[in-house]
DNA sequence: CGTTCAGTTGAGGCGGATCAACGGACGTGG
DNA sequence: CCACGTCCGTTGATCCGCCTCAACTGAACG
């Protein structure tokens, strides 16, 4: 059904490491006791190509994943079949919580650039928080913050305009990058234009189509992939577009002329 | 802004109870073992009228709540003061656990009807979980549970119309209502067209028509808040209304429901 | 150099929002 | 008890934002 060659699950080993639980929890941004520190339990890390499956839906539930580094997508199919992407991990961000309730994951999750992924046995994981009580408290912590991010998901599918929408989407990558160290005004998007959409409940032609009115604008600068924001603070405040007469004087002018020529005025115009 | 009177936040404490961890495991639908049912923790009740808010957003988190009677919505508002439904919680439903993470509640808890729910220190409740291992890992599997519930949300409200949207809130609903040994067919709203529409995404208007739609069409009976399910599985399995000229016709509406029940998949979804 | 997929852009239509009017249920106070 | 205001729900008319369908360009790759 999807075009796309996702190669089936399959471990890459080559690059074989190991991470300590420090290195994980700083990855998480879990603050670390002395104890927690010296800890000496390794995780192991998994290579994954670009378009491998990291798990599927329905798949047994063992272990939870960390980005070390690479680009992730999660996705989930309902009832209707209907693809919904959920997220896009990117380095420190954790996933696969959702096969924790059922034994079974409920999303699939796919590398959409080459990645470095740790993986964290579950079983392994609440046994250290049972040694480590601040550990656990992180873990609940963790969760509730993916319980928030998706409340926020909801709450913007349910209420703002496309390019609101859009306009949130680059600023959140933006604050991303930023945190990570990298520049959050100059980025590439490792994702399609439908896979934008689908995340945001549009299609990729309004994706597209709002990039492009953010270009001209000048709030963005956007080429393929390529995104270097110009005027971060008016993307964090944008509710929706200003009317279009005021985007291109020339366009109007020509639907004018047309709607004119038309006798027939349609209703939109007609109003003005 | 909410025209509502909203009395603050203050107990009502007649009929004061508690319950023991067991009858909280039975609530929260977690399989108990021997030690946990013998446990002598007890947890306390605490009654709420119509309208009453049990907690608010940035209030210092304590305690996660479990329904024991009652209805209730909870709310988050989104940085543009967006007032968004997340979930109408009853009895053996959770919530709260969007506090843990920050420390403090992301979002408010409003009674729709008198409740009567069970407060649950998360400390004490994590502390159970150490002593009980089968314990500790329900807990996680319900904060998971909550998060793929969210998922679910983020999916209905990327890619379903709105009459899937008011099908599948009915579907649920009946099936909440089946699961607590209520009638599935027959119940009463306990929320208004407009909280209806804040959580699926849709105005009151829509909700109102697509519900007489509904009616219309012989899938539901509905008088003002109550609902009388005609049609179970053509609401289970629709997607989108037929066109409104054929839907002015009953008897054409009537064979095209009957053609979405037997599974016939409509062009729009198929394909993606 | 063809093939395929990603991205852009245009034209047009539809689903749901918006604006508006109305009836009914409910509570409140005369 | 009824008069009144308020909120809830329904329904109609209109508008517009986004989807749909379609054509085209360019990039990546064998």
């Amino acid at each position: 059904m999807d075009p796309r060659p996702i190669t089936d699950t399959g471990w890459q080993r080559t690059g074989k490491l190991w991470s300590s639980l420090k290195e994980v929890c700083d990855l998480l941004r879990i603050p670390v006791t002395a104890a927690v520190a010296d800890h000496d339990t390794l995780f192991q890390h998994v290579q994954f190509k670009a378009g491998q499956r990291i798990h599927t839906i329905g798949q047994p539930f063992d272990v939870l994943y960390v980005v070390n580094s690479g680009f992730l997508k999660t996705v989930m199919i309902d009832v209707f079949g209907n693809e919904q992407i959920l997220s896009f991990p990117m380095k420190g961000d954790l996933f696969g919580v959702d096969g924790i309730h059922g034994r079974r994951y409920e999303s699939e999750a796919v590398a959409l650039t080459n990645c470095d992924v740790i993986l964290v046995p579950f079983k392994k994981f609440t046994a250290l928080g049972k040694a480590h009580p601040e550990l656990e408290a992180a873990i609940y912590g963790v969760m509730s913050r993916e319980l928030i991010r998706e409340q926020s998901m909801v709450t913007m599918l349910g209420s703002l305009s496309a390019e609101a929408r859009v306009a949130r989407f680059l600023v959140n990558l933006s604050e991303r990058f930023s945190e990570l160290g990298y520049s959050g005004k100059q980025f590439n998007l490792r994702m399609t234009r439908h896979e934008i959409g689908s995340y945001l409940g549009l299609t990729l032609e309004t994706v597209s189509r709002t990039l492009s009115a953010f270009n001209e604008m000048g709030l963005i600068s956007v080429d393929q992939r390529a995104i270097d924001i110009k005027d971060f603070n008016a993307l964090k405040t944008l509710r929706r577009l200003p009317p279009s007469r005021t985007r291109d004087k020339q366009k109007l002018a020509k639907a004018a002329a047309a709607a004119a020529a038309a006798g027939a005025a349609p209703q939109q115009f007609a109003a003005a």
